[in-house]
DNA sequence: CAGAATTCATTGGCTGCCCCAATGTTTTTT
DNA sequence: AAAAAACATTGGGGCAGCCAATGAATTCTG
């Protein structure tokens, strides 16, 4: 009996409340996929910001995945202690660290990211490709802050 | 001078990061509202299953809203310590706890409800109501991981 | 009907993400 | 030259999600 725990609460109709379900299965299903690469979600992130960026800062990199600067202290640490990338001193701004990726980090991340792909195709796998797209645009306006930062 | 630190990165164009950006957006906002209630988000939800399912058991609640029975044991309790719902043995199941919503409950979460709706109207500001609903529909649809209990 | 399996509430612990404050160094602004 | 801001770092805290183990109560099964 009670076969279905399915009631319609209220709750469970929320944006915010469907914004958290949502988000934790894809988490779940990325974080394991990336696993299995020994990685996990906020250091992919990063180091697949590293890559697209080149040579940057930690600060960039911060601003640019809305991660805590002692976040990335963090998340680099590790990074580097895997040699996944290098954090030099920027010569032209010595408060600056320069985080680059290797060669290591550019094998790694070429695999974690088929992965990540992969976790993401199964997340959306109930949606059309059209779907998939318009969610992403929906996702976009609504998580987007920064698109009046200074609008006064 | 780097005004704008809006940069494509790869990452950003997944479903699962951008769930967990809206995701994260949506609970600041949510739980910001409810705090001026001295309110938490999970705590409303719990309150909201409560006076919707009637008196209902821990494991019930914990089913319809996902919440794992440890944090709820946490939640109920706080929500009994603030009298809002009462939690009494069942007598029909002896196992059970017969969690009831109260008088104070029920006044204390049309409050909550209503800095809830505000807080997620907020959060999909920049949609319209069929943007909205649509985005409803779409999240639902990959939040779900009850659709196929048992296919088999 | 007696033993096995399941369910329930509870306790304990562990991980990940997010946020804030303070510090010393370096750069930029005034 | 002094003040203000940015950067990396250290430290601390809160909240959400997840798993393991336990004892009591119920249901299933032989």
């Amino acid at each position: 009996m009670a076969e279905t725990p399915y009631v319609p609460t209220r709750i469970r109709a929320l944006p915010s409340w469907l914004l958290g379900r949502a988000a934790a299965r894809g988490h779940r299903l990325v974080a394991d996929a990336l696993a299995r690469e020994g990685m996990r979600m906020m250091h992919h992130a990063v180091l697949s910001a590293v890559a697209e960026l080149g040579p940057v800062s930690q600060a960039d990199l911060g601003r640019s995945l809305s991660i805590d600067p002692k976040d990335m202290v963090m998340i680099v640490n590790d990074l580097v202690a895997e040699e996944l990338v290098t954090r030099a001193p920027d010569p032209r701004d010595r408060r600056k660290n320069a985080v680059t990726i290797s060669p290591t980090g550019t094998r790694t991340l070429r695999r974690t990211q088929k992965l990540g792909d992969a976790a993401n195709a199964e997340l959306t796998a109930a949606l059309s490709p059209a779907e998939r797209d318009q969610l992403i645009d929906l996702l976009t306006r609504i998580a987007a802050p920064g698109l009046d930062d200074r609008c006064s």
